[in-house]
DNA sequence: CCTTAGCACTCACTCATCATGAGTGCTAAC
DNA sequence: GTTAGCACTCATGATGAGTGAGTGCTAAGG
């Protein structure tokens, strides 16, 4: 990326915020006329023609004024854009929010998802925290009727699963009481492999025992297998206000994305292993899916142990003033929860 | 609802289906030519008019087809549209991938919005099954550090609420196991009330044994005060597909209606006390907001202990005959893991 | 050499006009 | 009660003129 002359960087930069702010294509005039400059139109008109030829900025069609392109919008979010934090009365809102609901881990989903989608006023994405290897932390069983139980196990990430079990021979809950303990001893924090053949798979079990046992197995191997996380989503509705997508198509394309999460997921899978916020504007010819939708991603949670993604997904003509210091602010908290489950 | 002559249902049938079918105005000429009915079209207007003076179609403007209105709608769904099943290979189909995972009910609700969606070709919504009130069935303290823990509440209805405890001192599992145990004993299946003047109110307890008494009754009136439930959504892009939808601000109100909750929650409170499959076509006038639209809903679960709703959320041209056996066969299917969970 | 005034040019957008045709209601004959 | 005939309505789509924001280019000025 070419260095531009500070008049340029300038004028760069009011296109964008201009545009971002308008959705309208930003002309000579505007410019002048906005944010004066002590430039004739004619002037500016030559730098807007240089930053086009440059490919920061396109034109809709020859007569229109400039928007930015791609390139345009990666210029300014990273080298234009001094690197804000949100205001701290804002941050202090949003950490109370937090704070009023308990330590729960679905409620602080729901809550990232909401909070991100009103203050950057995009759609919004938060993943469930997850292990690489998903390990059982306990399990325990409680009675439903003579044959069938629940079997709620606790997995060291923090998730949680619970399953109604057909017993295979009648049993009461002092019975299921023991099981749970036995069982816990023989598999605390094992992972799939050591379920199957760990203490478990060779001491002498009971038929319900060797049951549960088998179930335990399968599960966490379904949570290896799976890739898949559990999406919370919010705040659709701000990305519908915007004008690009004034026709239902283009609005189509983003249900689509959030709806299957296919490509989602294979951007999640990336910037899980990244440090801090990842921009990532129109698809960075990598996912042609989202080419005309920017998404504003950060990794959360407590490295190698077990971590999500929370987030934003808007049209390229996004609001990163906000977005980004929102979803950096917001990821710093889900951090500090998935510290707290793992007791640093 | 007045009588029709079964000629004037069939008309009517007929219409209606192909409204739905094609999103399109029908007129006289495409009745006779495409169902035959030995009728001149003239003979047909005749009976296209009395049906619009009745109130059962309309029409967009003066020289256009009919439309079914409203009252059409109802008049089909509740008097010519004969109690349809889904073919038993359907139901086979259906049944057989809820069986595939286990019998879990995070996976049974996301199933049964994405078979709803996919059948009623809909977006559709799910709520997880809630009793009227809420009770403790079983607790676990899990140690994550000395000083917190990880307090899991299983509910009676099937809920499981886990969250992060900081604990006034330092304690280990061994600990913790006691408190749970002794809590356990103390508090099975209390509701809010009985945790705050039953036997664990006057008990001698522990700090921390307080501390989590406090805890869950917070968590269970929080439970009871809260009528808001987890609503699982899918199939937004069906109804981005239809042509009622090409300008945004009409699918702007589907999006609201679906994120906003409130809306939803109270017609799902109605739905709630309903035996049976119900239709509310254009908001019934009474609500507003769901005019353009119809709804498909029914209850399930086991009556007086937990239930919920399913549904599918469409325009009021809604495949009916596809969507209220669908939206039957789920809610069957969701009953009677509920009646698992209630040891049925 | 950079800046700017002047000017011709482009092109989306709006609005009005017009032709088309699907569909209607009415009347009178069967 | 049914139907052929006919005048009428009106959304839709195509065509065309006028408007104006914005451009690129050229030539003159600091």
């Amino acid at each position: 990326m070419e260095q531009l002359t500070s008049r340029q960087e300038e004028i760069l930069g009011i296109v964008v915020r201009e545009y971002i702010a308008s959705a309208v294509p930003v002309g000579s005039q505007t410019i002048v006329r906005r944010y004066g400059l002590g430039l004739s139109p004619a002037t500016v008109r030559n730098e807007l023609a240089f930053l086009e030829r440059e490919g920061y900025l396109l034109q809709t069609h020859a007569s229109a004024g400039r928007i930015p392109s791609d390139k345009g919008y990666r210029y300014f979010v990273h080298r234009l854009m001094q690197e804000t934090e949100l205001s701290p009365s804002e941050q202090r809102m949003i950490s109370h929010q937090f704070h009023q609901v308990q330590l729960e881990l679905q409620q602080w989903m729901k809550l990232a998802a909401a909070v991100l989608a009103q203050t950057a006023r995009s759609a919004s994405l938060v993943t469930a925290p997850k292990a690489p290897q998903a390990r059982l932390k306990h399990l325990e069983m409680i009675s439903l009727s003579d044959v069938t139980a629940l079997l709620v196990m606790v997995f060291q990430d923090g998730s949680i699963r619970q399953q109604v079990v057909l017993l295979p021979t009648p049993t009461g809950q002092d019975e299921l009481t023991k099981v749970s303990n036995h069982l816990n001893e023989l598999l605390g924090s094992a992972n799939a492999a050591e379920v199957r053949t760990g203490p478990a798979a060779t001491a002498s079990l009971t038929a319900i025992e060797r049951h549960v046992v088998d179930r335990v197995a399968e599960t966490l191997e379904q949570m290896d297998r799976r890739s898949e996380r559990e999406i919370h989503r919010d705040g659709l509705i701000h990305v519908l206000r915007q004008p690009e997508f004034a026709q239902v198509d283009k609005f189509r394309q983003v249900v689509e994305v959030l709806e299957r999460r296919s490509l989602l997921e294979s951007i999640i899978a990336e910037v899980l292993w990244a440090n801090g916020v990842q921009v990532i504007i129109g698809g960075e010819g990598r996912w042609d899916d989202i080419e005309d939708y920017s998404l504003v991603l950060s990794p959360y949670g407590v490295r190698g142990e077990a971590n999500g993604v929370v987030g934003v997904l808007g049209p390229t003509r996004m609001p990163y003033d906000r977005a980004i210091p929102a979803v950096r602010f917001v990821a710093r908290l889900m951090s500090s929860l998935v510290e707290h489950m793992y007791g640093y």
